[in-house]
DNA sequence: GTTAGCACTCGGCTCGGGAGAGTGCTAACG
DNA sequence: CGTTAGCACTCTCCCGAGCCGAGTGCTAAC
């Protein structure tokens, strides 16, 4: 019984520890937020509470600090998603409006602002979809015997390279190859590329080699390019002031591994939210990950989300990855739309 | 008189400074290096380059440590730079014959070499010319009313944005305008293109604009992308275990800030040391950045370097800076040699 | 000019004690 | 039976005292 004024309690105790960090005490609770019940009767709850695995002590007489389950809980029953503020959403379409033409800006703005406004570290990856088509590749002579490739696949993703040549080639020469190449590859994946049995010259035979191999090593990772905003915010926070701690973490920030942040499947809708111990990684046993996926899932689709520690304002951070996802995906699909 | 032996001394307590970080007392000079005289002689030696401002004490009664002139003494006039042993020259032409081909990777690289080697934050810009030509635009059609344009400027430097129509384009209607434009715009430069006089239909226009618009932004900036590595190594640092220096320090590494750590004005050759209150920017008083230019200057040139706590081991620093910095050159000749 | 000897200074560490915060328990109350 | 006041107990945090060690500056002798 008293269910229901325990289950405020806890999500009271979890407001306030977000709040201020420290940890709550029973008084508070009943003065500070007016229950009608004196602190002894929320001493009794919070005993339960301890007892169930949602709140913890860090030493025997101190306040209570949410467990990862009291999170948990309060994530999927308690909170109430804050509405992001007209003004908030306003500035947010501004500056996405800004940089609608220059789409690799995209997710840099998208993690940029995901940091400022919830002041901790953000992710957003490209747009990335499934798997890669073959748009248009570009030879551009660049020495005798060195040529810029540049590939453009399906989605606007450009990839370039250079291409060492035995003998000279001239930019009409290369025209002539990447003619022929385009309107045989166009819209192919890419193995149907490998697979495709024509006469190349040798020259052809290289750049196709290369061609796939870019296209390979797109397809390899499963996320695209990360955009990685706001490490800056985890040197305030008080549960990083550790070294050790905070080397761990910046380690697993750097571009190449970010991967290990996110889940190895994420849902396709709505917001995810990874709190604790449910991370793969034991260093991120103290922090809590809001995810989204955006985009249009299959076709291009990429992840967006903010870093921070167990005790992260989850209501705005919920309603902020969400909305900044929809943005993106709005972007997305004005790209990929009619396709 | 015996200004050697002082000159000795500073070497001395600079270096064990460098190796210990914490301040060097006169006896452990006198001990460890067989200098043939007592603590005491080395004491009024120090006494001596306390006065001139070459050490500080940082307590009445504590060991020596350098300043900032103390460091720029030694940079100059006491340190025998160190050769970069061969195994790691060996493994590093290595690891840049792996990405020889993919010359975005060229900076990354660098900079993750250098933080790696010298164990502190490294920055690589890419190179860049004074002055972007243009060499090439492709127009992709994306939508009926949207269009990505690549553009490829001299030194393979890509470009690309979208592009909204307002009416239908075709691909074909796309490669007949990117031929007339790349026919009169090849090799020329911002201004030149902006000069044209020619009938240009609204949709050339507009074309034209854009690639104006990106080689203006391309040239607006003195350096280019910087690839920054390394923040981890800072949180290590005893010096900047400080929190607020630590922020400081982050906001000024972000990628749109970097040009603040570097001078206004690069020497053209060899290798550049700027040591704590040199630096422009106040939060940097207790940093040296050690910089190269790399490149053909004029051409298509860059900067990289190292920034760490003032106490940087400076012969391995200059010495690895300069090794990476000719590697890159190599690698930029061969880009740009014949041209 | 160099050196041994020595008093002095100062930072860092440990220890103990007091203050404050908050609990758990018990007993009384409606 | 749930709620509450009262109280003893626990534990952290902070502060100051005191000691130790490191290193200097000075003086006087070589």
């Amino acid at each position: 019984m008293h269910r229901q004024r325990r289950e405020r309690i806890l999500g009271l105790i979890v407001g306030e520890y977000i709040l201020t960090a420290s940890p709550v005490a029973s008084e508070t609770i009943a003065r500070k937020y007016g229950l009608g019940v004196s602190s002894a009767t929320v001493r009794n709850e919070m005993a339960v509470l301890e007892e169930e695995g949602y709140i913890m002590r860090r030493h025997i007489s101190g306040g209570g600090v949410p467990s990862d389950k009291g999170y948990r809980y309060y994530v999927e029953s308690l909170m109430n998603e804050e509405e992001v503020p007209l003004a908030e959403r306003r500035m947010m379409s501004h500056l996405f409006l800004l940089v609608e033409r220059e789409f690799e800006e995209w997710n840099r703005l998208a993690a940029a602002l995901l940091a400022r406004l919830l002041s901790s570290v953000a992710i957003a990856t490209c747009p990335k979809s499934a798997q890669t088509r073959f748009k248009r590749l570009e030879l551009v002579a660049v020495q005798d015997l060195l040529a810029l490739l540049v590939l453009i696949l399906r989605g606007t993703r450009l990839k370039q390279q250079l291409i060492a040549f035995d003998h000279v080639m001239s930019q009409e020469d290369l025209n002539a190859i990447s003619n022929r190449l385009n309107a045989q590859f166009g819209g192919l994946g890419r193995s149907e590329i490998l697979a495709i049995d024509s006469h190349y010259t040798s020259v052809e035979e290289q750049v196709r080699k290369a061609v796939v191999q870019q296209m390979e090593k797109e397809d390899a990772q499963r996320y695209g390019e990360p955009c990685i905003a706001g490490v800056r915010y985890m040197v305030s926070q008080p549960e990083f002031s550790s070294n050790d701690r905070m080397l761990g973490l910046m380690d697993l920030l750097q571009p190449g591994r970010f991967a290990a942040v996110l889940p190895e499947a994420m849902s396709e809708e709505g917001v995810q939210v990874i709190i604790g111990s449910e991370n793969k990684e034991d260093i991120m046993r103290d922090c809590s990950v809001v995810l989204a996926r955006y985009g249009i899932p299959g076709e291009a689709s990429g992840a967006l989300g903010v870093l921070g520690p167990t005790r992260m304002p989850y209501e705005r951070a919920v309603s902020r990855v969400r909305y900044v996802g929809s943005l993106m995906s709005e972007l997305v699909a004005q790209l990929y739309g009619g396709q």
